[in-house]
DNA sequence: GATGAATGAGCATTCATTCAT
DNA sequence: CATGAATGAATGCTCATTCAT
């Protein structure tokens, strides 16, 4: 008797999961060994491997589940929005909320665009971005109708908002600039909007 | 003895290179093997740890190399603009113009922030960063102090002005857009001009 | 509770078996893992190591079975003949009729000759073998005492009525021949009376 | 320096196929670890890679080999015979001479038909086999004619003159017989003999 | 009797690197 | 400078078997 109490199914998953979120990102997916994973998760090799079919497979679902997360906010924050530019302001600050709250997996997902690794996952992930820019385009659409936002051909509008966010963070989140988050959500909500402001 | 006629020291160093680039690009830095290069170079494995010493250190220098042209360029190019908001336009043209003429490279750099393989070459690029935006720096200051420009904390302006182009070839390279690079260099431009824009 | 009908142990057990049959015959013993076994027969892993302790020893159960079958079906066939000539024929038609009529039964019992997962079943095998030639050469016995069929050492008597039609067999069930069995039945029966008439 | 001589490159390659040879008909193929291999040949398992690409690949080399030093010496020992009979006989007693010679290697190429990991080799096996065969029909082909020996469906005659050897050659390799080798080649040579007589 | 999650020893295979020629 | 055979530590993964429910 190992545990004083056993996990349920769910927990373990969760537990393998997480276990192998913080040796990705620690070490990089390729370096980082089965056995590291089991050694942080106290699962057995054997018990990773029932519950994912393959260290492939564990990294993409890893990265699955952390883009639906980050989607699924960024829209409950852009639908609590009244007015475009305070909407553009909310989804800079929600996409640097969110990787300050994620840390590791806003390291991860910002990471992993690697080559081949993630095969299993294209469709899935193609999927979720087809949505997700669907749903996105449909809440901006009256303002860019009404003329308050410009009209930009598609995904032009996402890397003049998210981009500088995007930039900033990925060197944040490597340690190597000194301004906070919430200073720098101000000043890229402010710089998005300026970018994006119709009339 | 295979060839008539042996080549310089300097191409065979290039065409392992260029081999390497090419492998690491479509397989990534991970999944290539050094047969792979010796396959696809025509030089022997020997060779290839003749004229560098590892895989590690080549991958490092493949990226100084890359890094080194695109940051002497796009620096030419600054230096040829007359104005503030040329310059933007100009550096944000170039960012995706270089991108378009060397789009293997461009996706190593893009992609190879991986942790951890670049340990050799980490103080030589933190050096190369350094003196690339203390320069950058330099030429914008005469219009951030007359107000031309807004002024901006360390990194953001840059964030401001590339991050958008960045995010937009990450999709391009990927092949996941139908904007072409003109088209988005003149948009993604005026975008950053507009945000930046003082007075 | 997945059928509204339980299943008697009895079709249980046939059920694993007849699925491992299929397996090994399909992929070998060897590469066939149990999980195979599960899949094919609906059993649960936990149920076929309840009703065979191993896989070994239900790889041996299926040799011990098929073999007892033949055995005891070729004697019967004997026992209805009159005649040694008649009784070798018929013992060449029997052994082929039996490899059609249970091709992946055949196909199992000539192939597992492999090195050493039947220990269990040694003894019992060894024991049915030598019953079973006991019985073969008490029937004949009386035709070699009169000389009608010619006495041979140990062993090759039975290589001698057998071994064309097990060789040919080897062929048929992996489809090289375009011989029918009926037709090979009479070319090595009487090959057979032939190699083994006295007088 | 581990050894005091420097095998050849051939050496290698033979010096592994002979330790394979070895543990496999020892403990059978599937049993049969890199590592055994590696221990009994000296070679590195790196070596070992080098020269076969899988244990699968060595396993089927070692087949085709064998299969190959096995025909050649029939047909060698065919060309040598003068008249049908004599053949007949000379074929029995040269395929158990060869079982005798290559002890390993016959009960190797006698047990190895398991399914599955001789794919790799399955056309370069059904060409050895057609080839033979061809050889061995054409030089029958004129006693045939003359009504001398049988004439018999393909396959046949094969299964008749060596099947009973086969079959008792398979005994004889498990230790299951006690009749000795040139025994058995006479009676088995003359019951091959009466089974083809034409006339 | 039935179930299937958990276990972990064991294996085939890979690959960066060395070094004698 | 070039070559490629040799090395062996390291790793992902499999699978027979157990056992608590």
């Amino acid at each position: 008797m190992r545990s004083t109490r056993r996990q349920g199914s769910q927990d373990r998953q969760r537990g393998i999961l997480m276990a192998a979120l913080d040796c990705f990102t620690t070490r990089g997916v390729g370096a980082t060994t089965i056995e590291d994973i089991r050694a942080k998760s106290g699962a057995s090799i054997g018990s990773i491997y029932h519950h994912f079919r393959s260290k492939e497979n564990l990294a993409a679902t890893l990265y699955v589940e952390g883009l639906r997360d980050y989607q699924a906010g960024l829209l409950r924050a852009l639908r609590r929005c009244r007015g475009a530019e305070t909407a553009i302001r909310a989804v800079v600050a929600y996409h640097l909320a969110w990787i300050r709250g994620h840390a590791n997996w806003a390291k991860y997902l910002l990471q992993m665009r690697e080559a081949g690794f993630m095969t299993t996952a294209e469709e899935a992930i193609r999927e979720l971005n087809r949505e997700f820019l669907r749903d996105v385009d449909a809440w901006f659409e009256p303002y860019v109708s009404s003329g308050a936002v410009i009209r930009l051909p598609p995904g032009l509008f996402t890397a003049i908002v998210l981009g500088p966010a995007q930039m900033f963070a990925r060197n944040w989140v490597a340690g190597r600039t000194s301004v906070t988050l919430e200073h720098a959500a101000r000043v890229l909500g402010e710089a998005a909007a300026k970018a994006t402001r119709g009339r």
